[in-house]
Order: structure tokens, then sequence, then C-alpha cells
DNA sequence: CGCTTTTGACCAGCGC
DNA sequence: GCGCTGGTCAAAAGCG
């Protein structure tokens, strides 16, 4: 379950949407997803609470046999791309790069909802809570990037779970990281 | 042109 | 069998 204003969250995985139903006991639709990725059966199903409007639930099916495509360098070398050369953290690019992504959490079990890390309303004031590293592009040119990293204190706040899974997470949120 | 989204149709499971 | 519901298919449209 993640707290976010828009329905389509960027897990660094690319999604092909199948199908839209309407659900019952609840206005919103549920869309359908499957992974891109040749041979990969990964499936996800999106649809908002109908408790709060603002909470996306995703559940996951499956888990990927192929690397993430998009979280290491070219979902943030395309965001660069459209921000250069101004890029900074205590400015606009920052806020509308930290509202547009979410981490996926590993260890999902199959069929299992998997835990999204949604950093969409975490101020990015600071950058504290990420690490950096330098882009090449194809004209080669280099660009000083911050990498979001998974830290403590990071984003888990924004995490909307039972209780009893939270207090699993941080008991276990070592092997995640 | 290739890929994605949209959307109605279709199908399976379930309860009555 | 019938109706309801959730999940998937596939043709058409949209987009870069």
């Amino acid at each position: 379950m993640t707290k976010s204003e828009v329905d389509q969250l960027d897990d660094g995985y690319r999604w092909r949407k199948y199908g839209q139903k309407a659900v019952k006991n609840s206005p919103y639709p549920r869309s359908y997803y499957r992974c891109t990725a040749a041979s990969c059966g990964v499936k996800k199903r999106v649809e908002r609470s109908s408790h709060d409007p603002s909470v996306v639930v995703t559940t996951y099916e499956g888990q990927h046999i192929h690397p993430c495509p998009t979280t290491t360098r070219s979902t943030l070398a395309s965001f660069m791309h459209n921000n250069e050369p101004s890029f900074g953290f205590a400015n606009v690019s920052a806020s509308q790069y930290s509202s547009q992504h979410s981490f996926a959490l590993p260890h999902a079990s199959s069929t299992s909802a998997t835990m999204l890390y949604n950093s969409s309303t975490t101020p990015l004031s600071t950058t504290s809570s990420f690490g950096g590293f330098v882009h090449q592009d194809h004209a080669g040119n280099h660009y000083h990037q911050q990498e979001a990293m998974l830290r403590d204190n990071g984003l888990l706040q924004d995490i909307i779970l039972p209780s009893n899974i939270m207090s699993n997470i941080q008991d276990n949120k070592d092997s995640f990281i």
C-alpha cells in the first residue's frame, strides 16, 4: 500500500497494461499490468483504496527473473536529460523526481503483496539519504548524479502497512537493503 | 513502425 | 442453469 497521488508508480520495471476492471465495493477501477520483459511473467494489480483515495494498493504476483531495467542508470539518465544541467537537490527537479519514484523491496515471495517504498511525501530538503554516482551519456558528458539509496530512516514512514508487518520489516530491514 | 493503452468481449469460479 | 465477479484477451486507437 503506497500513498501516492498518481496511479502509476514507477518501481523500476517496465509494465504493460492489459486490462482494467471496475471492482466491487470501490468507486475506483483496478488496473492489471504485466512485466514487459520476455519470459518474465510477473503481474501486478493496481487499485486505489476506497477508504483512503490517496492510497494506491499495488499487488505483485510472481518474481522477476531478470535485472531491474531502470532503477540502475537508465531511468535516472533519462530523467537527468530532461532536467540538465541544473539538477540539484533543493530545487523543483528533486521534488519531481521524488514524487515519481518508488522502490520495490526485494524478498517478495510469490503471490504475496510487495511493499512499495514510495518517497512521494518525503521532502528532499537534505541529501542525507542519498548516495551519488557519475553518469556518462552517449556524448561522453559526465554528470554527477545522486542515486537513491535505501537507508535507515529513509522513507519507511511513507509505507502504509499493518503494524505487525511494519515491525517485521523493522526487524529484517538490514536484509532488505 | 513498434510499443502501449483502451475497452468491450470472453472465460472461469462461485453461490444460489 | 443463471447471475455476479474477477481476471484475461485482443482489436483498435494512440503515441513518439
